[in-house]
Parts: C-alpha cells; sequence; structure tokens
DNA sequence: CGTTAAAAGTGGACAAAGTCAACTAAAGGA
DNA sequence: TCCTTTAGTTGACTTTGTCCACTTTTAACG
C-alpha cells in the first residue's frame, strides 16, 4: 500500500481524533460522561441489551461497565431485570429518568451539529455525510 | 438542518469513535500511551515546538501536559531548551531516543493500516481515501 | 448423566489519566 | 511604572480504567 495513502490516512486520523475531542467534551454539561452517554444510547436502541453486549461494543472492561451500571441505576436512569431464560444475564432498560436525560443529550447533540455545520452550504454538507457513509460502508464490508 | 443528516453523521462519529479506539489500543504495545506517542510525533513534526502549542493542539490540561513532559525527558525521549529570546518558553526537541521510539511507533502504525484494508481493492482504498480528504477540507474550510 | 468449560457478572485493590486551583516568573503593553 | 497576559509548575484531588480472583449459571460433550 502507497505510502502516501497511508500518510493521509493517518492524519486524517489524527484530525478526527480532535474533532470527536471536541463533539465530546461537550456532553460534559450534563454531570454525565461520555460513556455513560453512550451506554444510555446502546441500551435505547437495543431490544434486549445486556452487559456484556455493552462491553464489546463500547470496548469497556467487564468490571468497569459493572460499576457503571451500578452507578446508573443507583441514580434510577436504568433497571435491570434478571432474564427469565438464562439467569447470568441482567436486561438493561431505560427509566422513564433515563429516557428524559438521553432525549436531552441527544438534543444538545443535534445542535452542536448544527451549529458546526453552520458555515457550510446544504450541498456541502451533503457532500461530507455521503463521505463518511462511504467510509463506513467500505469499512463494514472490510468485516470491521 | 435534516433531522436523517444529523442522525447520520452523530452515526459515523459512534462509528469512528469505535475505529480509532482499535486503532490506538495497538500503539500499547510500545509501553507508552497514545498521548506520549501523540506528543513525540508533533514534537517531531514542528519546529520551535513549545508546551503551550501541545496544550492547545491536543486539548490537554497544562498542568497534566507538565507532568507528561517531565516524564518523557526523564526518560530521555525529549529535551527541554529554555528559549534565549523568551525564557518563560521552553523550545521541545526530540532526543535520539525519541526519534527512534516515534520511528518504531511509526512503522508499527503504517503496518497496522495496511492490514487493516487488506481486504479492499486499491481502487476502494482510494475512495476512502478521497472521502477522508473531503471530510478534512470541509471542515478546515469551516474554520475547525 | 456427570464433569469440565465457557459465559455473565461482581468486588477488591490498584494504577493511569485527567482536573482544579494556587503559584512563580517572564513578557507585553498603556 | 503597574497591570495584564502568557508559559509553565506543583499539590491535592477525582475520575477513569485495569487486573485478578471469585461466584453463579449455562453449554458442551464424552
Amino acid at each position: 500500500m502507497d505510502k502516501e495513502i497511508i500518510y493521509d490516512i493517518r492524519q486524517f486520523n489524527r484530525f478526527y481524533t480532535k474533532v470527536l475531542g471536541l463533539f465530546n467534551n461537550q456532553i460534559l454539561d450534563t454531570d454525565y460522561s461520555l460513556t455513560e452517554a453512550r451506554i444510555l444510547f446502546e441500551i435505547s436502541e437495543r431490544t434486549e441489551c445486556i452487559a456484556n453486549i455493552l462491553v464489546q461494543e463500547l470496548n469497556i472492561d467487564r468490571s468497569y461497565m459493572s460499576r457503571i451500571l451500578r452507578k446508573l441505576e443507583k441514580e434510577e436512569l436504568i433497571e435491570k431485570k434478571s432474564s427469565t431464560i438464562d439467569s447470568r444475564k441482567n436486561l438493561l432498560l431505560l427509566t422513564k429518568k433515563g429516557e428524559e436525560l438521553l432525549e436531552k443529550i441527544n438534543i444538545q447533540s443535534d445542535q452542536q451539529i448544527n451549529q458546526l455545520f453552520s458555515g457550510l452550504t446544504d450541498s456541502e454538507i451533503n457532500v461530507i455525510r455521503n463521505s463518511m457513509m462511504v467510509i463506513k460502508e467500505k469499512f463494514h464490508k472490510n468485516r470491521f
């Protein structure tokens, strides 16, 4: 593979690390960490969400996940329901309060994106979106 | 801005967070953290690199940066030279050892990229690269 | 069937990463 | 000159993340 292409990809990675850093720092406005927000999000997106899926999806240590989930439960953002078919598993569910918080974070994140792209035309935004889709699709094709 | 576009962008951000996570975890093979590697990289890329630039560029707390740099100095990866024109500033330089480590990390990172894209054709890789360039360029245009 | 292995989760102890505020010292003005 | 800004450091602290040992339950298979 060409040196120059590798260089460009690594440059993009550095650049996008910074972009994501800026995006993510703003979530802290809500007294919850990015990780906690991600966990709430993943729970809401999945039917039958269990801790181990989150561990794999978010690349977080099992014990650490256990603690985070306990904290979220204590703050009444989530509930754990022991699975009836496999009692090792706890089904994770958002509480009303958890859903409300997630909704708040979602609105905030959407605004953030809006703001960030405010200097671009619709057509330019679409070009970015399409590029993102292409990258994602190609990576996926390569079993990522 | 369209709900759907925002959705796609946020999805990409989640996805690429994971990609970067996987990329970065492999740097730990060298006993140095991603942040330390980034600092070495930035020092090598710049003439007249000072701590405060790194603080801004990498979004790291001043005090934390100070400690990291002290550690890197202690391990003889970098040197600090007090600037003659402004004695508040320390010019940061890689030592021979620092250059060697960075080179090692670079080779490893290049291999990692290579490996990751090994299932794709040249043309597909180029499509990805171009998409990355587009995103970066558009963001920059928007004073990012 | 019983034994062994794997999956899911927890808890203790600890290390690494990051934050906050107070501080020194030098430089840059009005 | 005095005040402000910039650069960097230090102490004390919190948060985040890691490692390992452990329990409980299910799956696997001779």
